[in-house]
DNA sequence: TTGAAAGCGCTACCAC
DNA sequence: GTGGTAGCGCTTTCAA
């Protein structure tokens, strides 16, 4: 395989071939097939193969003013939510001829890359997920120059975003620990405010009150998604009756586990433990961690392909909440023990 | 604050400042400081400003053949050394006013996505990361059309790359067990033929040869770096008298230690685990994982460095092996127990 | 069915 | 110091 020095460029091609440029473009974007003679697409097509011909990306954007790139921004890489996320849209953008720049970018830093990427001209459309305040995200969407949907919460004034349904999946997970028999049960939930907090909330009490137990305030904690609030929380919860938990997260709840069997805790015979979304990761820990599945590829997915469409010029329904999967059972939860709860 | 809603280009600004767009190009780009008068300056900057002008990046690496981008393509994104990788880079990167173009793909898919950036003119160089055979990333290699360095392996006819000093790291693990008083210890190392596996190998012999104590091949698994790759290895290992395990990654040690405790191991009294690389999940394991950790954010910040040297026309040291870290201290790593060692 | 030509927005060279 | 201008490689009218 010899390797080509030079980059061949249309013009190449079309002296090859011993015809215009225009009519070299047309035939290799493949457009207006018909209004072409079959026999000068032939040899078109034999000039470019020998000269190995590869479009320039660049030229092409500046011509016609698009990058065919949709920008992902996303608060960190390893997160297996946002992980999928982007393997989602990636797919689906890469279906549609696009391509994914990625940026990660740690709070508040969110708003020079939604400005960069978007007045710089890198980027067609912009999918967004943000851990920021509100007002924080909102000021940094007003300096997006392109249209852009939002990821994994919803934001008055962002018109277009794909969301998961925290809500059904925080009824399902505790929903469960009920018909297993719990009645005490606590909640590891994320940061006061937040959009999908609220939504977790109420998704638990939603299966509090269809099962007649009464909500007690003293049984939720809110914290960051973090291990170390995990554990904090659980120090809360551990001076209640409760029996099991329903955490927010894989990683709150692996802090949870954590601080439990460090204060000498039986799991899952003492505290059952079930968080949302679901990995890899759940497996690894001990005991292996019971979760509700989460679509978190499939949200990459619609947001993609939400953002093409509205770049297509289309109306496409503005808000999207995608129902949570399989309770995926594994061994932190057990029903409770017959005696007493364990007292602190 | 008002939104522009018309994007303003070079032309905008320099009719607005009474002077030619060449003169607004050498102003806003900075350069040849001295060369323009202070007031011209002061009036094209106004102009800029109150346009809000932002230069047209498709625009300038058009014209100057350059796109001020590194490709860099992972294996996947949702994996610690490949995550931290990517934000060393991107700092580095950022700092010489570079950005990224992430790129995961899966293996065999490494190919399109080198030749796609290279060729379609995206990026000015690649920064490869790769699980794939020799021959496969050689091949894929030999269809890049900028220069690469390779990431977390050397590659024979490549001769830019970044790697973790696999080898001290194991032999460091090694000989912390050994100092324990570990005098059977198993190796769950990667699969054979891999850099980094044989690598990892030469340092656990290493540390036993310091020791004087015999290489026994029967101590010695491989596999990929999988949870399910670390359960199925340490099967073996179990019907030995091993009292302790160095494993290559964190996954692999969490799946041992699972199919351990599943077969009834009290960890870590009857087998210690220490693995490479460190990582918060390293806490979360039960018993949390001593690990050794490696500078898996310098290797992608020393990578990116070479390669925009190498760019910039430089001719840096072709190949670096960088040390590993600290030995982390967790509670998966204890004495023997004096009596003999359990046997299946 | 094909060719000619006008730019997209920018930088860099050459004048003055 | 500043202006004029060519052209990066491509797409897309408009003519022929």
């Amino acid at each position: 395989m010899r390797k080509q020095r030079q980059k061949a460029t249309l013009v190449d091609v079309a002296a090859m071939a011993e015809v215009d440029v225009s009519t070299v473009s047309r035939v290799l974007r493949g457009q207006s097939e018909q209004r072409i003679r079959a026999e000068t697409r032939e040899r078109i097509l034999e000039a470019a193969e020998k000269l190995n011909y590869r479009p320039n990306f660049t030229a092409r954007s500046l011509r016609m003013s698009r990058t065919f790139t949709l920008g992902i921004v996303v608060p960190q890489l390893d997160n297996p939510v946002f992980s999928a996320a982007i393997r989602g849209a990636e797919n689906l953008a890469a279906q549609h001829g696009y391509s994914l720049l990625i940026s990660h970018r740690d709070l508040g830093e969110a708003a020079t890359t939604i400005a960069k990427l978007s007045q710089m001209n890198r980027v067609d459309g912009l999918l967004v997920a943000s851990l920021d305040a509100d007002e924080v995200l909102h000021s940094d969407l007003a300096e997006a120059n392109v249209p852009y949907v939002l990821l994994n919460r919803q934001l008055s004034g962002a018109p277009f975003s794909v969301v998961l349904d925290s809500r059904e999946a925080a009824r399902k997970a505790t929903e469960y620990l009920v018909s297993l028999g719990h009645r005490r049960i606590g909640h590891l939930g994320g940061r006061l405010g937040g959009f999908n907090a609220a939504e977790r909330l109420a998704g638990y009490r939603a299966a509090l009150d269809a099962a007649g137990i009464p909500f007690d305030p003293a049984l939720v904690t809110m914290g960051d998604y973090t291990f170390g609030a995990g554990r904090k929380a659980v120090r809360e919860l551990v001076r209640t009756d409760a029996t099991a938990i329903m955490a927010a997260t894989l990683v709150s709840a692996a802090g949870a586990m954590a601080e439990l069997r460090l204060a000498g805790w039986q799991l899952p015979e003492e505290m059952s433990v079930i968080a949302l979304h679901d990995a890899d990761f759940a497996e690894m820990l001990f005991p292996a961690l019971s979760t509700v599945m989460m679509p978190t590829e499939e949200m990459g997915r619609v947001a993609a392909d939400l953002l093409i469409r509205k770049l297509a010029g289309g109306n496409p329904e503005p808000v999207r909440a995608l129902p949570p999967g399989s309770l995926m059972i594994r061994d932190s939860t057990v029903a409770p023990r017959p005696g007493a709860p364990r007292s602190k």
